[in-house]
DNA sequence: AGAGAGTGGTTGACAGTGTAAATTTACAGC
DNA sequence: GCTGTAAATTTACACTGTCAACCACTCTCT
């Protein structure tokens, strides 16, 4: 009997691919990135990652998960510092500065989670990848216990995040007019989007 | 001295071009389209397309312009049936709702407009291209001064198109959550964002 | 009319891509 | 040691965007 790779020794290589790849697609985007360009960095040949990976498209959505783990965790870390005592309103409001803020530090990485072109159907998310969506919903579903504001949790919850993504989106394809920067817009929207309340 | 093109010429093959590859990208995406495929259709050469443009994302940019176009004759057409009666609330959500149907009629042309990745910076929009954008402003202005909404027009305005434009977005990436469809969100976005009041 | 020049368009490379197929290497059990 | 098999590498292929050399043609000037 051969050698046979271990679950473990699965696990590695496609987390150090990933840890390579992560910096790469992030910096260049999907097309500027090359098979061999990733297999020079990590000392193998180029065929290596067919091993572990069906094609450059399921190592770009290990990427994109990846980057949905930043995002998590850059969420929860903000979270934490929130205070028990903080109201809903203001937590909706922190939490969407604080999605921005992940978007502005880290604009593509924000976009690959987002990004469609390369697969049909879209991936499905996992329990990880949806990780930062929990804290929005909750703080949503907190104001209109406390009747804040008024609807479906789940409806509002949606509204609020697809609204700063769209103004994070459109400043990212430099779309904004009028001269507006996505710093005008950003308090507005919060006040806005949160049921136009404090 | 010999031959030389008209700019009518030029133009004429410009928009030859364009015709064969706005199909094309709008249903494979940028990567999938090979100038090879385009000039077979077209019966000329791989090398023709160079007289007339810099590279394959020049000739992108003059294809997003169709798709910016198709868009713009889109609302044109929509916003010709408003009757002049119609109030600047329900104008703005009669906008909203034909901005929806384009992206959900033609995803792709929509996509390209707002596609990024391909160009450092992002190319400067034409006045033609922003010809969609009027009609929305002029309607949150006219909602702003009957007093139905209150704030700044081009802050509202941006932030009332933004988040239509996330939703669309999230939908196409395949990103909204808890089964929620965009026919679930429209509506409530609709009154959410055109100030909560008819 | 003929030569020369300068244009648009085509052909034929070339370097680089993702990845399939063939080949070599490395290890487990005898 | 040897052998069978999995892992990894090498080789090869079809295809990409586009540069450079080339061809064909039209116009100007003698």
């Amino acid at each position: 009997m051969p050698r046979e790779l271990t679950e473990n020794q699965i696990d590695t290589f496609r987390a150090e691919l990933c840890a390579v790849a992560v910096d790469l697609f992030v910096e260049r985007g999907y097309e500027a990135v090359t098979i061999r360009e990733i297999t020079r960095r990590m000392g193998c040949s180029a065929m290596t990652p067919y091993r572990y990976f069906a094609n450059k498209a399921d190592i770009f959505d290990a990427v994109r998960s990846e980057c949905f783990a930043r995002f998590g965790e850059w969420v929860h870390g903000e979270v934490e510092r929130f205070s028990d005592h903080t109201g809903p309103i203001e937590r909706l409001r922190l939490l969407g500065r604080c999605y921005v803020r992940f978007a502005l530090a880290e604009p593509r990485a924000y976009r690959m989670m987002f990004e469609v072109e390369r697969m049909h159907p879209p991936p499905v998310l996992n329990e990880i990848d949806l990780e930062p969506w929990h804290p929005l919903l909750e703080a949503t579903r907190a104001a209109v216990e406390s009747r804040a504001i008024a609807g479906d949790p789940e409806v509002l919850a949606h509204l609020y995040w697809a609204g700063l993504h769209g103004i994070i989106a459109l400043h990212q394809a430099g779309r904004l007019q009028l001269g507006k920067s996505i710093d005008d817009l950003i308090e507005p929207a919060l006040e806005l989007f949160s049921g136009g309340r404090r």
